[in-house]
Formats: structure tokens, C-alpha cells, sequence
DNA sequence: CATGAATGAGACTTCATTCAT
DNA sequence: AATGAATGAAGTCTCATTCAT
């Protein structure tokens, strides 16, 4: 896929009606599904298309390019993926600090053991359109929403809740990741758990805090 | 007529001749080069061999195809990669627990930040090849480096050093992962240090040991 | 980048509007031009897209390669010479053997004279494909028409007409096809048709029969 | 393979020193074992110079390019294959004509059983070199050989021996060709000779002869 | 609006042949 | 003479995108 010369990623228009919006969803999921069954490389719109129940030129006209669909895929993924986590994050406020990270770390685990094949390959998409700037709008949100929760522990307060987020949501992300990408977690699932709950629970307290 | 092909990971012919091994290195550095300068969707053979500054025909005298190069590459960086890490770890053998983390630390960081681009586009590289066995081969000199390191502190005995030694990898390689492949460290590079740094101390330290 | 083929001999899709028969006749019959024009070993698909007037993409939308491509012009011509022996059997029925097997002999002559350098050209392909199974199929075709022909003998039953006719038209193809495949027939054309005729006339009347 | 501009056909050079002869034997003898192994579309002097022990530069000292091999290699078999046909026919001097005729049936047959797919695979060069030359030399050789024994018919003179010899060649080339190339024989063997035994014994008395 | 046939640039790969060593 | 590394033209096939119906 060629990505140089200035192409427009976003949507080429918002559905208005019903009908149209069952199409865009019968084409996000189709694109999923291309990518789980087919792999990344071998995904093109045509196959998106026949899967979803519509011809390409259906395709092409809810997305002006490829890279817009992928595009938009990767950014509901990413969308509903932090909601799920900032649910969590709000469901847990107001509790001691380490037991909130602990519940963070659970909630991210469990959503990624859901998804560790989709999330794998939309990878390859994050790459091969280099939308870090997506990526990096979904790692804010977590971050904040991370912060946002510390700042509510009843057992005291962080003198930067945000860099602590930062860090914390680093290391879940980063180990879960490392886990699930092997398909195989070479360590029990409740055994990653129970290290990466200690280690965060661990650099929280570590972490200087004034009652 | 081609008439039934076969997808072949290993390199085509151990070069002979001194000229041979010259022309491989030459194509394993543009495909680097190529892969920097380009992006890894744009990667093609021609190219490769174009800045290699041989005919396409001799890149397949050696590959039998694209994806063995590519296989080859990332083998090849992982390797090196491995090595400045065990290097790094053997020479902090011997010192309490929390500083040679410290070191392993400050060694990975340093050794990243030197390469994130590459880093970066080999990753690409990983998804497409599902080269997952390659990295998990690395992952497991690292853990295998670490935990022996650990066993040798001087201030007390891991029960589990390999379990340590996993999830401090993890958590190492995937907040620096996290943080360089935005391009833009956000964190003043120091920080990240500073902070990770602490993460795996206290990990450590709150890990059990007999004295 | 391709990631694991395989070789399928069926086309691709049957046409569903009306443009797309005739693209596909179009492709056959460019297909054999090019055949016929360059020979077997310079066919490519570029030339038959080219002379069919569309372009490779059109040509591998209909036949997912090359293989599949010649495989189909392969069948459909035998397809037609088996129609017209069929037919010149059915026409002699409940003749004398000896009269009805003259007239196969000059029928498969008269159809293969005409089209003795297409016919040439096409036995590369079955070796090339290795299409010795649609060839068996045409065969048998031909043995059964031959075969139902001299059941209807008004001069006397075959007791295995099945096996009179294997060899009857093993030994027509096989004297035909040594004739024309070399351009300049060495005997007169009426010539050959009067040795052949009178063997077969003579191994049928040697065969054994009940009145 | 390109057939076009003006190819020297003709092997390099005679081999005057022993070790050449056998190189040459060497390169021969390969050629077919490629032939067989691989199919003719992926017969390549790579690796026909492997299989030989010997390095391409060697093989392009002795053949000028990759057709006068092919050539080179057909000439020797269509040689030896016609040298054992003569030799039948010559031991079968001065019998009855149908027997003669029996005889080289099964000489024939024989000859063809025990290299059905070298002769399938060489056909191939036949089309691709378009070495009909070549092929029709055979022939008459055949056709001679035939001729000739027919002529010492110890029961009655034929009127024109080297017609009845073509067509009763043919006859049994054709014959043999059409049940060969297919890989089982659809008729027990025994039955085949049989059926073409009488085709042509018969033929041959239907022939007009003067005792 | 939807359809799907058509396009064609461009990617991968092969292989006959040469030539420096 | 022998070797085998190097060449590069040519062939096969894919896929994002357009547009007539």
C-alpha cells in the first residue's frame, strides 16, 4: 500500500441513514475478520467488500481509500478499547491506591486476553499507516483516566499522579503485550497477573505520596 | 510456467567465496537502509538490491525470497541485540540485586535509543513474517541473561530468579517499546529512566529472597 | 508479498453479465492466436490480454493463472472436437462396420486437417500441464462413439465393440497426429486416407462377429 | 526458453579426451534425470550442471547454449531407440510377413514400455526446439528398417513396401504413444499387443502382394 | 446509490548466459 | 579448463481504484 502523496483519511461521509450505518459496520467487522482469517498482507478491499455483503464500489464510497478504512477501523478499535478502560478506572475511584492499580491491571488483562489476535493484527495497521497520533490520542486518554483515579486514593495523594499513570500504564501495556503476542503465555495467565500486580503495586508505593 | 512454489525461510547458499560474503553483508546494510529510509511498505527487492549495488538476481542467488531476507535481517539485529544485553549483564554480575537491575535498565534503554528507528521497522517486519519463534528465541536469552545475573547477587538468594527475571524484561522492553516508538519521547528521556528504574527496583526488592 | 500459493486449474469466476462472456471468448480465441502466432513457448499472458484487447488484470479476473488459463482453452477445444466426432458417428449409425469405420476415418482426418497447427500447438500444453486426465476424458469420449457406432452394424454383432473401438481410434489419432505434426504430409492426403481406411476396414473384419 | 535469432545448434566441440567424453556422458545423463525429476518447465542448466557434477561455466564449454543441449540429448536417444528397432527388424529377416510385422509390434512395445517417460518428457523438446527434423529422421529410419524387411517376405512380394511400412509404423507409434503417455495402460498390456498384432497382421495381408 | 468489470503500474521471481578468478 | 558469482530482461500475478451500467 502506498501512503506517500497526501491522502485523506478520514471517512468520506457520515451516515445519516440507518441503512447506511449497518453498511459501515458490516464493513468494519468484515475488515476484522479479513485480517484474522487472511493475515494482514493479504487484506484488499475487494475481499473487505465480499465478506461485508457489498461490492467494492459500496466500499469506496463510505471510504475515499484503503488507508481511510483501516484508518477508522484502528480508531473504533482503539476508542472502545479505552472506554472499557476508563469504565474500570471509574468503577474503582476512591479506593487505596494500590488496590486501584491492582484493579487496572485486571481490567487491561482481561479485555486484551479477549482480543490478543485482533490486537495483534491491527499492529500491522498502526505501522503501516504510521498513525502513532491515534495511538498516542488512545494512550493519553488511558494515562488520564489512570491519573484521574489515582488522584481520588483515600490513603493519600501523588505528587504527580500523571507521571505515575504514565509509567504504570507503560509496564501493563508493554508486558501484556509481550505476553499475548505469543500466542502461548509461557507463564500461567494468573501467574503474569500476580508479578505485574506486584510490581505495580509496588512502584506505587514506592512512589512518593503525602497523606 | 511456474507451477507449484514453497515458502522457504533459510537462506539459499553459505557464500563461498570472499566476494560472496561481501555481497550479503552488503544487502543485509541496505536492507536497513532501505527499510529507515523508505518505511518497510515500500521495502521492495529491487530496491534493496539497487542500494546494495548488485542485480536482483544475485539478492535471490542468496535468498530464495523476500521474505528470507526479511528473516534473515531481523535474525541477524536480534542477535546483536541479545549480545550487548548478556554483555551487559555479565559485567554487573555480582552486585546487589537492585543496582544490577539498575544496570540492565540503563543498558536496554541506552542500547534502544541508539536504534529505535530500526527497531521500529523490524517490528513490522515481526508481524508480516509471524516471526514470533525469532523473538521469542531472543526473549529467551534475555530472561536466561537476567535471571543468571540475579542469581549471583550478593545480598540475598531469589527463590524464582527466571519469574523475576521475565516480568522485569517484559516491563523493560515494553515501556521503552511504548516510549520509542513514539518518535518523541514524551517523557524528558531521563525521566523515563528515572521512573522505570524505580518500577523495577522495587519490584525486585519486594520480590521474596533468602538471605 | 506473496505469502503461500497454490495452484488452482479452474477458472476464477463464470461471467455474470453479458460484457464479461464476451471478454472471456475473447481471451480464448486471443489465446489461441497467440498459440498459433508465436508458439507455444512465447505465449505469455500479456500477449493474450494484449490480442484479446484488455488488460492482464481482466485476463486474471477470469483465471487465476496461467495454468488455468490454457487448461480451459485445452478443454473447451477438445470439447468441440469430440462434439463433431460424435456427431459423424451418430450420422453413420446402422451401416455396414466396414462403411462406418471409413467414415470415422475420413470425418477425424477432415476435422483435424483443418486445424492440424492449433492441434500441434496444443499438445504442449498437455504436456506442460500435464493434462493427460482431460485428454483420457476426451478419449473416452471418442471410444464411446466409435464403440455405440458399431453396435448399430446392420452386417453382424461385435462381441466387444468397446475394445474395437479403443483400438480403431488409437490407431486413426496416432496415425493422423504423426502425419500432421509434420507439416508437409509425405503421402498424398488422399493417400494416407486410403492406407488408413484399408487398415481399419481390415482389423475390422478381422475382428470376430456374429451374424 | 527464446527460439528465435539464429542458435547454433550444434554441440561446441567433439570431445577428444577421455575426461570430456564423460563430462559430456555426465551432462547427458542429467539432463534426463532433471527431465524426470522436475518436469521440463523446470529444467534449467543450473541445474542440469549440478545433478552433473560439474559447474554451468563446464556445460557452456561444451554446448553453446542450453538448445543445442536439449538437441544434443534428443539426437542420442532418437539414435539408440531407432538402433534397437533396426536391429528387430534386421533379426527378423525372411520370415512370413505377418510374423515380421508381429515381431516388430512387440520389439516396439518393448522398447517403449521400459522409457515411457523419458519418451514423454523428450516430446516436450520436440515442441519447444520444434526439432521436427530431428523427429522425422527417426522416422524414415524406422520407416527403412521396415521397409526393408518386408521386402525379404519369404511369402510374396509387395508392391510398395515403404508405404505399408509408413503406415504400419504409424499405426503402432500412434497406438503405443496414445497408451503410454497415459500412465496406465486402460488395457492389460497383453491385450494391447494383441489387438494391435491383429490390426496390423491383418492390414499387412490386406496389402496387395505378388508370390 | 449500488454494482462489479476493467485497468495497469508495480511487486516478486527465474534463468540463460557471461566473465573474472 | 573449470568455477560459480553476477547480470538483467522478461514473465507471472496482485490490488487499489475508477466508471459505465
Amino acid at each position: 500500500m502506498k501512503t506517500s502523496p497526501r491522502v485523506v483519511l478520514s471517512p468520506r461521509k457520515c451516515p445519516r441513514q440507518a441503512r447506511s450505518a449497518v453498511t459501515v459496520d458490516a464493513i468494519f467487522e468484515a475488515t476484522l475478520q479479513v485480517l484474522l482469517a487472511t493475515g494482514s498482507t493479504r487484506l484488499n478491499t475487494t475481499k473487505v467488500a465480499e465478506r461485508a455483503g457489498v461490492s467494492v464500489g459500496t466500499l469506496y464510497q463510505y471510504f475515499p481509500n484503503k488507508q481511510s478504512l483501516l484508518f477508522a477501523v484502528l480508531e473504533r478499535y482503539l476508542d472502545r478499547l479505552m472506554d472499557r478502560l476508563e469504565a474500570a478506572c471509574e468503577a474503582r475511584r476512591g479506593g487505596a491506591a494500590e488496590d486501584m492499580i491492582e484493579g487496572v491491571v485486571q481490567a487491561y488483562l482481561q479485555v486484551k486476553a479477549e482480543e490478543a489476535a485482533i490486537s495483534r493484527a491491527l499492529y500491522y495497521i498502526v505501522i503501516e499507516l504510521d498513525a502513532r497520533e491515534l495511538v498516542d490520542k488512545a494512550i493519553w486518554r488511558a494515562e488520564r483516566a489512570i491519573a484521574a483515579m489515582l488522584s481520588t486514593a483515600n490513603d493519600g495523594q501523588f505528587s504527580d499522579p500523571q507521571a505515575i499513570a504514565r509509567v504504570v500504564f507503560a509496564a501493563i501495556h508493554g508486558t501484556v503485550r509481550m505476553f499475548y503476542e505469543r500466542d502461548l503465555p509461557p507463564m500461567a495467565g494468573g501467574d503474569v497477573e500476580r508479578q505485574l500486580t506486584m510490581m505495580c503495586r509496588s512502584y506505587v508505593a514506592a512512589a512518593g505520596r503525602t497523606p
